[in-house]
RNA sequence: GGCCCCGUCGUCUAGUGGCCUAGGACGCAGCCCUCUCAAGGCUGAGAUCGCGGGUUCGAAUCCCGCCGGGGCUACCA
């Protein structure tokens, strides 16, 4: 396998936040490309962001790729040929990566301030060309201060690469200005470890965002600069959109955030397969995948150019399909944490009217929490009320299952001349006080019969 | 500002010169089923293919320009 020169993909997310749902996506990608040529998909986490990094961010990304089944076989928190796997313990490496450059005239330190640095900038914008470090500490080092940061000498020149989703890209380097690489805290920019990481940690394949690819010329250069070798290709994979086409932000889209899938509900397979048809197709009809069949089916030539849009809908649907092909046992395994309140058995006989009503399992609280809390008795006009005495009296002595309650119930509703609509609905208000429920049989059935006929009892005391 | 990517129904998309009076899916509307809500079945509305020029007998598909959106241009990743 990889250890004989196969595929080695990465992803490289950043704990820096909530689990992202770009990370699930790209980790998506990678892991499918992995698959396809019985490759290892390498977990690193980048926390080179002293400022923004928390331990529970990194615990957060851990959490939701697993939910989602997107198994890694080097991380961190497994170790592999090429550990470690946490860029902040790789810093010696980075270091000794960038004292290579310095020495060989590659790079050079920089002992600007960030406001010298900014002053640059607005001049530049003031004279209408564009940007570019003046290389002043290059050609005039000053020679009384002591905080430095390192800057790559950019050598120019063409940069050329291939995309797997977008054929063969071109950029002219001349264009790029020096950029920094080691920051002043000692740290590495991204725009460094990575490149380092991937040629250290022999991927092959670099997958990830449309954002980066803009950076792969800066990355290949550095590349070049220290020896190594270059990843074969790369493939960079449209962005997913908020809805109104703007920039997913954490604060306007709370869909960014991984974790609130599985709390809502939402099946891992089913995000998966919403996701890979999130800026891929198969160029068929088919729309419903099992990860297998997308190992299978997955390829780049058919992803999408363009950034797609986030459309909660469609998940909705995709979901509410794979909630519906559960097996009886499995959707009952799943709702349970939904469900603390209830006992296995009860969750068990609830399936059958609920599986069709549900698109994420969250939705079972809203069907069932009657079970648990006694809503308030209704009001009712002295017919409702008469109704409800006649369900008392059909009901008392039927076996308890949906099929009799609801022949005892027609026979009721036929004996009373009124339709089923005037006859149930006070009969769903007294058990649920809702407006919107289960099937009435199966809503008295759910309800141990002593409660549901208390619960009818107490409503014909109460009158308008 | 510079560089790069992109632009087909509301949304995700099929489409690589004639098979397109532009196909599918989600959503939407109507009907059927029906105790509510779903699911399911049937039917339907919805895109002058961003705009303007070319090339061609013929363009959503090729070329040019423009406009619009996004990304990068950070001691964020």
């Amino acid at each position: 396998m990889s250890k004989h020169g196969g595929v080695r993909v990465r992803i490289a997310p950043s704990p820096t936040g909530f689990a992202h749902l770009g990370t699930a996506s790209t980790a998506l990608y990678n892991l499918l490309f992995a698959r396809q040529n019985e490759g290892t998909f390498v977990l690193r986490v980048d926390d080179t962001d002293v400022e923004r990094y928390r331990p529970e961010y990194e615990a957060l990304i851990y959490e939701s790729l697993h939910w989602l089944g997107l198994d890694w076989a080097e991380g961190p928190d497994k170790g592999g040929p090429f550990a470690p796997y946490r860029q902040s313990e790789r810093v010696d490496i980075y270091k000794g990566e960038a004292a290579r450059l310095i020495q060989e005239g590659k790079a050079y330190r920089c002992y600007c301030t960030p406001e010298e640095l900014e002053a640059e900038r607005r001049q530049a914008q003031l004279e209408k060309r564009p940007y570019r470090y003046s290389r002043r500490c290059l050609i005039n080092p000053p020679l009384d201060r002591t905080v430095f940061a390192v800057r790559f000498k950019v050598p120019g020149g063409e940069i050329a690469f291939i995309d797997m989703v977008r054929g063969g890209m071109k950029f002219d380097a001349d264009l790029i200005g020096d950029f920094i690489i080691v920051k002043s805290d000692g740290y590495p920019t991204y725009q460094f470890a990575s490149p380092v990481d991937d040629a250290l940690m022999k991927i092959t394949h670099v997958i990830r965002g449309e954002e980066h690819l803009s950076n792969t010329p800066y990355q290949l250069m550095l590349v070049d600069a220290l020896g190594h070798e270059r990843a074969v290709a790369y493939a960079h994979m449209p962005l997913i959109l908020a809805h109104d086409g703007a920039k997913m932000s954490k604060r306007k889209h709370p869909e960014l955030n991984l974790a609130i899938y599985r709390e809502q509900g939402y099946l891992p397979e089913a995000m998966l397969n919403y996701l890979a048809l999130l800026g891929w197709n198969p160029g068929t009809a088919q729309e419903i995948f099992s990860f297998d069949e997308l190992v299978r089916t997955f390829s780049f030539d058919r992803v999408q150019h363009a950034g797609a849009r986030f459309d909660w809908e469609k998940l909705n649907w995709m979901n509410g399909e794979y909630i519906r092909k559960l097996g009886d046992d499995e959707l009952t395994a799943r709702l349970r944490p939904f469900l603390p309140q209830l006992d296995e058995e009860t969750i068990r006989r609830a399936i059958p009217p609920l599986r069709t009503r549900m698109y994420k399992l969250a939705q079972a609280v809203d069907y069932l929490d009657y079970l648990w809390t006694d809503p308030a008795p209704p009001a009712l006009d002295p017919e409702a009320a008469e109704r409800v005495k006649a369900a008392i009296n059909a009901l008392k002595d039927v076996p308890w299952e949906p099929e009799s309650i609801e022949a005892a119930l027609e026979e009721a509703v036929a004996r009373s001349g009124a339709g089923k609509g005037k006859f149930y609905t006070p009969l769903r208000d007294a058990l649920t006080g809702k407006k919107v429920s289960l099937p009435i049989h199966y809503t008295l059935h759910l309800l141990p019969r002593d409660v549901a006929l208390q619960r009818l009892q107490r409503a014909t005391n109460v009158r308008v």
